[in-house]
Formats: structure tokens, sequence, C-alpha cells
DNA sequence: GCCGGGTTGAAACAGATTCTCAACTCCGGT
DNA sequence: ACCGGAGTTGAGAATCTGTTTCAACCCGGC
């Protein structure tokens, strides 16, 4: 369909981060390691229940006070990005190399698809100018049902009200 | 700048607000005038947090679960509209006479700006089609610093604290 | 005024995230 | 290899937003 969503590959996120780590003279644990290579290894938008379940699987105990620090030294060192898609919890996706992408999500079956558009980056730029923003960065998410689901939907009219999977919050 | 966003006045969103508690044959109880009240009397922004405080200054005491309750009310009548601004809490706005707009949120002092921009909304309904989504909504927000907040930068100490009210989420 | 269903509010609860603090680990210097 | 101290860890408590519970109460039709 378009381009597949390249990702830095593992193994070159964890060398920034061991990088990063040493150049702040941090030290580099196991735990950091731990997570820091789960969460490079997937290629998702990852929770942290999500991701304690990657850690529970490959045996690693870590807390998850711990998880939570290291994903905010993570998104500090600008090796992941912090996503809130409105569930009531974040999600962390490793850096992709595609500089900047916005996300499609179903909302039947969750999944998010990312893209990206030049015009509209443009045009955002320009939009905060035109009101003497100074741009730090946006967020755009268009919430729909996918091709799959609109299948599976099938039924005639008025489920305009049975679409929704009511995210609680 | 460009169009000043006009609101349709208090008087006649509770209008609406009465109509439709009658016709769905819910009772109009003295909290629910109050809330809508409160709240269409604003064209800001408000948290729940925000909400109390005018409640409060009014000298009206309402529970939350039912503030709760009533603006989840408000949103189904399609009268306010939910914001979740990645504070880790949500926002309501009376429903405005412009059909649908953005938000520019400036970083430094909360000030949200609103804009529309047909080009844009094309666009999206374009990308949605592209990736075979039916486009049901979607949520773009601008991050930033304003003019006056740049003007007022590069001095060092923290007005910071005065103005944001610096969410920890 | 009576009645009954919908509403209210205080408090308990739920889920995500942060804080606390004693025990522990990393790592540079020796 | 050993020391020491700064930074980290983890279990649990705490916090924060939002929801649920349920007995008492109000609205509106009769």
């Amino acid at each position: 369909m378009t381009s597949p969503p390249p990702k830095l590959d593992a193994t070159e996120l964890i060398e920034r981060f061991r990088r990063y780590v040493r150049d702040h003279s941090l030290p580099l644990t196991h735990q950091r390691e731990a997570i820091a290579s789960a969460l490079f290894s997937s290629t998702e938008h990852l929770s942290v229940e999500d991701l304690e379940a990657v850690l529970r699987a490959r045996n690693l105990h870590v807390g998850k006070a711990t998880v939570y620090r290291t994903l905010d030294l993570l998104v500090k060192a600008g090796l992941v990005i912090e996503h809130d898609f409105g569930e009531g919890f974040r999600r962390y996706e490793p850096c992709s190399a595609t500089s900047h992408h916005e996300h499609l999500v179903c909302l039947e079956c969750g999944k998010v698809v990312e893209f990206a558009n030049e015009r509209i980056e443009r045009m955002k730029a320009l939009i905060a100018d035109e009101h003497g923003f100074r741009h730090h960065h946006h967020r755009l998410e268009i919430y729909g049902v996918c091709r799959e689901c609109q299948g599976r939907a099938g039924a005639p009219t008025g489920n305009q009200t049975a679409t929704t999977r009511e995210s609680s919050r």
C-alpha cells in the first residue's frame, strides 16, 4: 500500500541508549538494558502492561516503578516516543527512522496505522506561525474504522451507535 | 488574526439543554442546571476542577459524581465537547457555533487558541480514505509557545509557576 | 399530596502513575 | 579484587482522575 515503516533497528537504538547513559554518567543497570531491549525489539505501540508482559515472557522481573522511570529516561534521550491515544494510559514507541508520522486508530480493533504527510506537516508550521506560536510539537490522530472491521460490521445503516468500543475512559 | 470564534450564547445553550432533558423525559434538577449554567457561562476549556471552583464561587455544593454524570449527559446531548490535551484529565468546552476547530496550546501559560482550517479538514478525510478507514473523528493539537510567552522568555526564573499549572502527568 | 423512577452524594473503589525509603548495584579510584 | 558513595531498585503506600454503590431524596405526572 505504502512504505512499510522502517525503524532504526533494535541494536542501533540500544547502542544509542548506552551512549546516552554513559555520556550522562548514569549507571547502566541490567533493568535498564532489559527494558530498553524489550521495547526496542517491538514495532508496536506498547503500553506499560504490554511491556511488562514482554519482560515476564523473558523471565525478567522488573518493578513497575523502574519501568516507568526507564521509559521517562528513554523519552528524555529521544529514543522513544510517548503517545496518549485517550485510552486512559500511555503507549510507547521506539523512535522510528521516519522523521515524523501521524496515527490512524481503529475504533473497533485498536489497530494503529502510521502515515506521514508532507503537506499537513507544512500546514501546521504555517498555522502556528499565523497565530504567533513557536511550534514545538503536535499531535494528529484520526479515529475511524479500518477496512477489515468495516467488512465485519456489514449490517445496514444505524450501526453508528454499535461502532464504538467505548473505552471507559 | 482570523475569525473570532463565536459561541452560541449561554442562554441559548441552556435552553437547548432544557429541551433535551425534557424530550428524553429526564428530570431537570437544580444540580443539572447549575452545572450546565456554570460551564456555559465560560468560554474556556474547563477541567472538572475548574468547574467545581466556579460552582463553589457561586455557593453551590454539587457532588463530583454528579458533575461527571452531568458532563457526560451534556456531551451526549451534543452541547459540550470533551477534550483530552494529554494532561491526565479532561477538559470541557461549550459547543461553539463554529462547526469544527482545532487547538493551539501554549506550553508556557496553557492558553488555548482555536482555529479552523478547511484544507486540513479535507486532507484528513482523504488520508483516512487512502488507508481504507471510515473516518469517525480526529484530534489535532499543535503545542508551542505563544507570542506573549516568547517575549517573556529568555528571562531566567520561573513565571513558569504563575502560569502553568504543570500537570504532573 | 402521593408515588415511583431517576437522581444525588458520600464514600468506596478502580486503574494508572508517582513517591518513599531501605537495601542494593554500578563504577571509578585504589 | 576491594571500597565507597552516588544513583538505582522494588515493594508498597500514596495520589490522582474518574466510576460505582446504594440508601436517601427530588421531580413530575396523577
